[in-house]
DNA sequence: TATCAAGGCCAG
DNA sequence: CTGGCCTTGATA
């Protein structure tokens, strides 16, 4: 394992030095968009983005508009700045130069580039790296919450680094080898940023000339004013949802609102807003504490890494059938930072986490998959799952001694539901639909597809029903899968019980999760032809599928399908109580999670 | 080959 | 310890 590498401890800090450990660093990927920065005398950075990708502007159909105030520019930057330098039409100022005025997320300070997951200036670019390589605990002399800008950031290194750490810097970007030069696994994420800033500036740019009457741009762009109503509506509304949608592929991993501040939080940011709603240090106390003290005894003091095997290692090998919801715990433990072994489910038919009942998890080997079957099993990617599960929760509890458990799931929830995006839209069907459809679907079976999920993970790759975080707290895992509904439990343990009769295995996970997607049913939608066929295709495939590969159990295709609508019962409630949460200020606002929950009672 | 984000260096 | 500037090196 990486236990750090022996090279130069450099000046050891005097007063605070405890030891943390942390995660290591992964390489590979670029981006595209090019960034040139240069410097103003004015004192503000200034990006020139040489967009290479025109998909950014999501072409043509009805846009929502953000109201003023949504998007703040930085102060200073008019109106008519914005549109000026956002570049009239796509192209064409002499050097294809637009910019973009930044500041630094954690102090205010001008951006120097994308440092260790967003765009920072170079102090806190050091002050991150510092940090993290040489496992610095800093302690907080007054309560925690010190206001961190560009003039007072020296005074506090705990506030700061809780700051850095609050607005999405990476742990995971700061390399254990020290390794210089290259690229890392977040360039994809860097571009992807960019493009939506692109985004973003360019609906800005429509909104303020069409606010000023200016009818030159032609098409259907429709201005909406979101009714304020509701604690915290995202005037973005299903703008955001959109963008996920439309905003260029990247990885699964790579989407997740925390890899990259959702536009909102960056605006939010960006407006001078203490820090990002969600992101709480209310409520946190005690010291400081260290990653990886959650499992004190196991084994050896490790070094989280994103590579860890995660609830396998955790899991019982005699463990009893996987629905029996065993508490177990599953621990930031054991790790392999350079490939080690990697986590149970390789996505394939085969993926059974070993345990329990499981064995019969993919169909027996002998039987052909038709193609549709084995496309659709490749779009699994458990590992991506789990490790993004794996990061944020490292993420979010590091150097953190006592975290809002419900907030943190809604975050959960809020990833999965990014990388649920991102599956769709890459998926086979659903990517030939036009973003408003995709929309629709989207919209209609988020919850479903999550419950499902879960389902899944449990039962394919033994998901315990708890895990210890990085900073001691248990955090229920199972909860995530009932949406923040206790009393569920039980309706949800019936159903493992019943997909575990029905020898539910990854394909027909798979499957069914498509037809929660493809759903013809769905109001409004345009192309329903074209929903209907792929629905059709993959109930035909799982027809044939179960038929051929389980014989034995009968009708296990028609049960499957009257499980769907309990999947939706339950879903259903689990948004019920989301909402209301949300509506009572008990959830993170800003978040695509809760722009799904309003989409549906528009 | 140019880019640009990561690590390194070192005056203050 | 801080932060501005320099060096590196995988990628597009």
């Amino acid at each position: 394992m990486h236990e750090e590498s022996t090279s130069r401890p450099m000046s050891v800090p005097s007063s605070v030095a405890t030891t943390t450990t942390q995660p290591t660093a992964t390489d590979h990927n670029a981006s595209e968009l090019q960034v040139s920065f240069s410097s103003s005398s004015a004192g503000s950075a200034l990006y020139s983005l040489h967009s290479e990708s025109e998909e950014a502007g999501g072409g043509g159909s009805t846009m929502e508009v953000a109201a003023a105030g949504s998007y703040q520019a930085s102060p200073g930057v008019s109106a008519a700045t914005v549109a000026v330098v956002t570049g009239m039409t796509g192209g064409d100022l002499p050097d294809t130069k637009e910019g973009i005025e930044e500041l630094c997320p954690v102090c205010g300070d001008k951006v120097s580039g994308y440092h260790y997951g967003l765009l920072t200036c170079e102090s806190c670019k050091g002050f991150f790296k510092r940090t993290v390589q040489n496992k610095k605990v800093y302690t907080c002399v007054a309560e925690r919450s010190c206001h961190i800008d560009k003039t007072q950031r020296k005074r506090c290194p705990y506030c700061r680094f809780q700051k850095c750490l609050d607005v999405g810097m990476k742990l995971e970007a700061v390399r254990a080898d020290r390794m210089r030069g290259g690229r890392n696994k977040f360039g994809p994420m860097y571009k992807r940023d960019r493009a939506r800033k692109l985004q973003m500036m360019r609906q800005r740019q429509i909104a303020v000339q069409t606010l000023r009457g200016s009818h030159s741009l032609g098409d259907n762009v429709t201005l909406s004013y979101p009714q304020a109503g509701g604690a915290g509506t995202s005037p973005f509304a299903s703008l955001h949802i959109k963008q996920e949608i439309q905003i260029p592929q990247v990885s699964s991993l790579t989407s997740s609102p925390d890899s990259s501040p959702s536009p909102i939080a960056v605006a939010l940011g960006q407006a001078g807003a203490a820090s990002i709603p969600g992101a709480s240090s209310a409520g946190q106390q005690g010291t400081l504490h260290i990653i990886g003290g959650g499992t004190p005894s196991t084994a050896n003091p490790t070094v989280l890494s994103s590579e860890s095997k995660l609830w396998t290692a955790a899991s019982n090998p005699t463990t009893p059938s996987p629905h029996s919801l065993s508490p177990k715990t599953f621990h930031f433990d054991n790790v392999l930072p350079n490939g080690g072994s990697t986590p149970s489910a390789p996505s394939a038919p085969n993926a059974n986490a070993g345990g329990g009942t499981g064995t019969t998890t993919t169909g027996p080997s002998s039987v052909k998959y038709s193609p549709i079957i084995r496309d659709f099993v490749q779009t699994v990617d458990d590992r991506e799952w789990q490790k993004s599960l794996f990061e944020l929760l490292q993420n979010q509890t590091y150097n953190q001694c006592e975290v809002d458990l419900f907030e943190l799931m809604c975050k959960v929830l809020d990833q999965n539901l990014f990388s649920q995006v991102d599956w769709a839209r890459n998926s086979v069907f659903f990517k030939d639909l036009k973003v408003d459809d995709q929309m629709k679907l989207l919209q209609h079976s988020w919850s479903d597809m999550l419950v499902l999920d879960h389902m899944h993970q449990r039962m394919h790759n033994n998901l315990p029903d708890e895990t210890t975080l990085p900073n001691g707290q248990k955090f229920d895992l199972l909860c995530l899968g009932l949406l923040g509904v206790p009393t569920l439990a039980d309706h949800f343990s019936d159903l493992m019980a019943k997909l575990q009769d029905l020898k539910f295995d990854v394909t027909d996970y798979i499957c069914v999760k498509f037809l929660l997607l493809l759903n013809p049913e769905v109001r409004g939608i345009m192309n329903r032809r074209h929903v209907q066929e792929g629905y059709d295709q993959v109930q035909q495939a799982l027809m044939d599928y179960t038929v051929n590969c389980y014989p034995q159990i009968q009708d296990k295709f028609t049960k499957l399908l009257l499980v769907l609508p309990e999947i939706h019962h339950m879903a259903s409630r689990g948004e019920e109580h989301l909402y209301h949460k949300h509506c009572n200020g008990g959830a993170p606002t800003q978040t695509l999670l809760m722009e799904m929950l309003h989409a549906k009672r528009k």
